[in-house]
RNA sequence: GCCUCUGUAGCAUAGUAGCUAUUGCGUCUGACUUGUAAUCAGAAGGUCGGGGGCGCACAUCCCUCCAGAGGCUCCA
């Protein structure tokens, strides 16, 4: 075994298993050591971390997954502050971090940047990069620091908390033409740094706080090779080319209109069947899984949501209450209470549990108006929600089953990345509503579930739902995007709050456990997923228009339409386009709306009964027996099959 | 909610030192009856996101509201 180490250079060394921190150090030159935030040690990272605090007071952290590219990020970064400082003398910088996807810059400034600025700035950042500047570490009293960055109060509110940390400030200079005061680390020279390119430009709170002033942050990036720079640049547009607002405009799936408000989605007839498609196979799947369906109101007296203590907490972020009768109502947020509601109606006993249910239910939350994003992140939605309600025997179990049957979706929608984050309660935050008792059971609970579901997660020791821990689950699009599906969790204090009781086989009465889970999330945002995910190719069976006839000339009318009758017959969703148009063009317009299956209608196909089938990727195949094709693609559909094969 | 930017017919766009708007696709009509990504011709369609203001005159300048985008904050 030896330890491979890269240093931020981009040079690789070997150090045999066992070689002490200091050793390590001294053979790669203290600044690099110091510098060594790049360096990769396969699987030797905490081992050498130990020996290194131990030797060296001071730790190496590896992004190894990035392959050091943050270190380069990070410098580039510097060499973006040190040009604007250059080209805007005034301009106050703030901060500036790497992160997983590039780099950002935070400065105070009268006058507003835009990216026609980018050109000028970029221009100065290859100046820097040429001169090939050397870039040195150097370890500072706090005082020193504070005449450094005379004139920055971000800089001196930074010192402040070093100084109570008892640190000695780090800082860097890039030659002596620019110094920042920053932790590293950096590479050795700017000349290392590659192409750096500009993004976009942005505001953000002074330390993420909206308290706080707002400053201005431009985003870049940047690459060692050219060639990283062309696949960035080409992922970029195929994010764009897969945008769901875009495809959700050239499909006809959804609109959002200016005169009814935003967030408020109408679903399209097109965008109606998707979402119709999936809400049976939803329906399907649960009926089989033991769910039972129920339908309830979208509005409540206010009552409720004080028991559910969700009123004033979440006042801010649900639709204004009406006055019916001298009663405050409330719009639906969410089903829980709901639910609630019928477990309550009835004497249940422990015979009845796990009792399950399941409703596609309509809620409307009053997002921010900055938070609006298309599909992604609207005001009314529809959920594919469920409660379980269970003995604290089955909980573990049941949550399983729930993790499983969001694998099973995942499956069935060739979604094979994704990830779950556990998010538990922080002690010290007043937002979580419950006793120390309570929270402690439901987060042993959620663990037990985990661990013995054999899911891979990881833990937030923060962002809980206010009455128990959740676990988010997050899912990558083909591209790579991320996307947050559902929430799911273990709640142990609605029971209590609503009085839901049931029967033990003691006789005594218990409060049950209550799974709060949604595997679809909601329409809205799992169909936005959807359309990047595939690109608005959907499978078979969640197309809109399944197969498009295309006749060659109106002769074959009376033949396509046969077909057609017996195609809806077979629950397929074909249609004609018999337009005084030419095979190309019919074609063309099909291929842009995504049509999956085509069928081309002429004299050879009437006389032998048989269709000429173009698919979307322009396979094409003639001579296909009508009936037996039919008879595939029901079966295709009636499986939800990914792909359809010939 | 906050910051910056943007807003021209169904879609995509031209036009910003102010004088009633360009082109393509789509739509409609007519001709063509056509074999796998765009047949030809003609017509209709916008007062330039809404409102207000400064001008003889505004898509073009100013104010304000609305909507969208990129972020930040938020996300039961």
């Amino acid at each position: 075994m030896v330890i491979h180490i890269e240093l931020p250079d981009g040079s690789k060394k070997q150090f045999p298993k066992g070689t002490s921190g200091y050793e390590i150090a001294k053979s790669i030159g203290e600044r690099l050591a110091k510098d060594a935030l790049a360096i990769e040690a396969d699987g030797e990272v905490k081992d050498l971390n130990t020996k290194l605090e131990k030797d060296c007071k001071f730790k190496i952290f590896t992004y190894k997954d990035l392959g050091g590219k943050k270190t380069m990020w990070h410098t580039s970064e510097h060499i973006l502050t040190q040009a604007m400082l250059k080209l805007f003398p005034s301009v106050k910088m703030a901060m500036g971090p790497s992160t997983d996807e590039g780099f950002y810059f935070d400065f105070e400034s009268d006058r507003s940047f835009t990216p026609d600025d980018f050109p000028a700035i970029e221009k100065e950042i290859a100046e820097i990069v040429k001169k090939d500047l050397k870039i040195e570490r150097k370890e500072i009293p706090v005082k020193e620091a504070r005449k450094l960055f005379e004139h920055n109060k971000y800089k001196q509110e930074w010192l402040d908390e070093i100084e109570k940390n008892k640190e000695p400030a780090t800082v860097y200079w890039t030659g002596d033409e620019f110094v920042d005061l920053c932790a590293g680390p950096h590479l050795p020279s700017t000349g290392k740094a590659g192409t750096i390119k500009l993004l976009r430009i942005a505001s953000a709170y002074w330390r993420g706080d909206s308290k706080n002033k707002q400053l201005q942050r431009i985003y870049g990036i940047s690459f060692k090779e050219k060639k990283e720079l062309d696949e960035y640049i080409k992922l970029q547009e195929e994010i764009e080319k897969r945008d769901h607002r875009k495809l959700g405009k050239d499909l006809d799936i959804f609109e959002i209109v200016e005169e009814v408000g935003p967030g408020l989605v109408f679903w399209l007839p097109k965008g109606t069947i998707i979402k119709e498609a999936l809400e049976n196979w939803a329906k399907e799947t649960e009926a089989k899984w033991g769910y039972k369906r129920v339908s309830t109101p979208m509005i409540t007296k206010e009552g409720v949501f004080h028991t559910s203590e969700h009123l004033p907490h979440y006042k801010d972020s649900m639709f204004s209450p009406m006055d019916i009768d001298g009663e405050k109502y409330y719009i639906k947020p969410m089903n829980c209470p709901f639910h609630h509601m019928i477990f309550k109606a009835r004497t249940r006993s422990y015979r009845d549990l796990p009792l399950r249910l399941a409703e596609y239910g309509w809620c409307h939350r009053y997002e921010q108006s900055g938070a609006i994003t298309g599909l992604l992140r609207v005001r009314s939605m529809q959920m594919n929600d469920a409660h379980i309600y269970c003995t604290r025997e089955q909980a573990v179990d049941e949550f399983i089953a729930v993790i499983r049957l969001h694998e099973y979706y995942y499956k069935m929608l060739g979604i094979t990345e994704y990830s779950m984050e556990l998010a538990l309660r922080n002690p010290e935050s007043k937002k979580y509503h419950g006793d120390e008792a309570m929270w402690k059971e439901a987060e042993e609970l959620m663990m037990e579930a985990m661990k013995k579901s054999g899911v891979k997660y990881t833990v937030i020791n923060d962002g809980a739902a206010f009455y128990g821990p959740k676990i988010d689950f997050q899912i990558k699009s083909v591209i790579g995007r991320e996307f947050t599906a559902s929430t799911n969790q273990i709640d142990l204090f609605m029971g209590k709050k609503f009085g839901l009781e049931y029967t033990g086989e003691d006789g005594k009465r218990y409060t049950p456990v209550i799974i709060h889970r949604a595997p679809l999330g909601t329409h809205e945002r799992f169909i936005g997923f959807l359309l990047e995910h595939f690109g608005g190719k959907f499978p078979l069976w969640l197309s809109p228009v399944q197969v498009r006839l295309m006749t060659v000339s109106e002769k074959f009318d009376s033949y396509a339409n046969s077909l057609v009758e017996k195609m809806l017959e077979a629950g397929i969703r074909a249609e004609l386009d018999n337009r005084s148009e030419s095979i190309p063009k019919k074609v063309r317009d099909a291929q842009l709306e995504k049509v999956p299956l085509m069928l081309t209608i002429g004299e050879k196909e009437v006389e032998a009964g048989t269709v000429a089938l173009r698919t979307l990727d322009g396979q094409v195949k003639f001579g296909l027996e009508a009936a037996k094709f039919i008879e595939q693609v029901a079966e295709n559909i009636k499986s939800r099959a990914l792909t359809f094969k010939i």
